[in-house]
DNA sequence: TCAATAGTTTAGAATTATTATAATGTAGAT
DNA sequence: ATCTACATTATAATAATTCTAAACTATTGA
């Protein structure tokens, strides 16, 4: 399954060179049956494990970040200390549950569509990202 | 207007000792008319111009840190890299502006009601927030 | 009133996350 | 094959936040 060549293409039309790091990073991040979240870190470690030779981590940095600005990834924010990306760039919402840490995509029945009445004069709206915070019933939170 | 009467017993009240630092960050935080949002580097550079004595970096973080825990401030993140505090706890909704970085808050009539029709098992809701990104219609978006 | 003490502030150091730098390497065009 | 522009790399620099340990202060209660 020669997947690679998808890759090469996908990164030549963003105008990204395909080379070796950017083509094992879309193995990571694409190259699987679902969508997930990571924080660089996870990536870093994921590329690790999958890669003989070491990546540097400027390069992952560099790379997601052309990732997001084509809209190859999209940057979750929870709080000032935690940070996910996205390979489901589609429009959708999160839950984040406080006890795992863990970032939940919702289906569309999971939550009514949202519907707002007003907005700021002269501004078109780009994005609507609705975040659940859930934690177990019997838990301090946060 | 001794108002800072309120504000020791304010702080009495949620376990904190009211001390010189406290009391100030306490004036600049809640005696206005309307709540704000804001970033540590803006709340330092606030308390900075009204008072005499230098308050350490550490302080500010501490307190804020203090005060979020209590409830008194809740922390909206907009990304990896701008997150601010908004002394209005209530439940509420906000745009954010893309063209100028400013977090306004949606009254309560702005959006509908958020009907969350299904849960992850097991856990209890703690909030539920909608970030709506806007920016000038004519405008390269970020 | 005046210590004792428990919590607080402070400056600066340490840590962490991210970005910049400059040398080396490599993909793609000629 | 060579050239050129872009990438990668290790490391340094920066920025944001947290830690530390000493000095300070609000509260308690003798």
């Amino acid at each position: 399954m020669p997947k690679n060549c998808n890759f090469i293409e996908k990164l030549r039309e963003v105008g990204l060179r395909p080379t070796k790091q950017r083509i094992k990073m879309c193995e990571v991040l694409y190259n699987r049956e679902k969508t997930f979240h990571f924080t660089i870190n996870d990536l870093v470690q994921m590329i690790s494990e999958k890669m003989s030779e070491k990546i540097s981590l400027a390069t992952v940095y560099n790379t997601v970040h052309a990732f997001e600005k084509k809209g190859y990834l999209k940057e979750i924010s929870i709080d000032s200390h935690k940070s996910y990306f996205d390979t489901n760039t589609s429009a959708h919402h999160h839950f984040f549950d406080e006890d795992t840490h863990e970032l939940i995509d919702c289906d569309e029945s999971d939550i009514d569509k949202i519907n707002i009445r007003k907005n700021i004069t002269g501004k078109k709206i780009n994005s609507v990202e609705v975040l659940v915070r859930v934690a177990s019933d019997n838990q301090i939170q946060k």
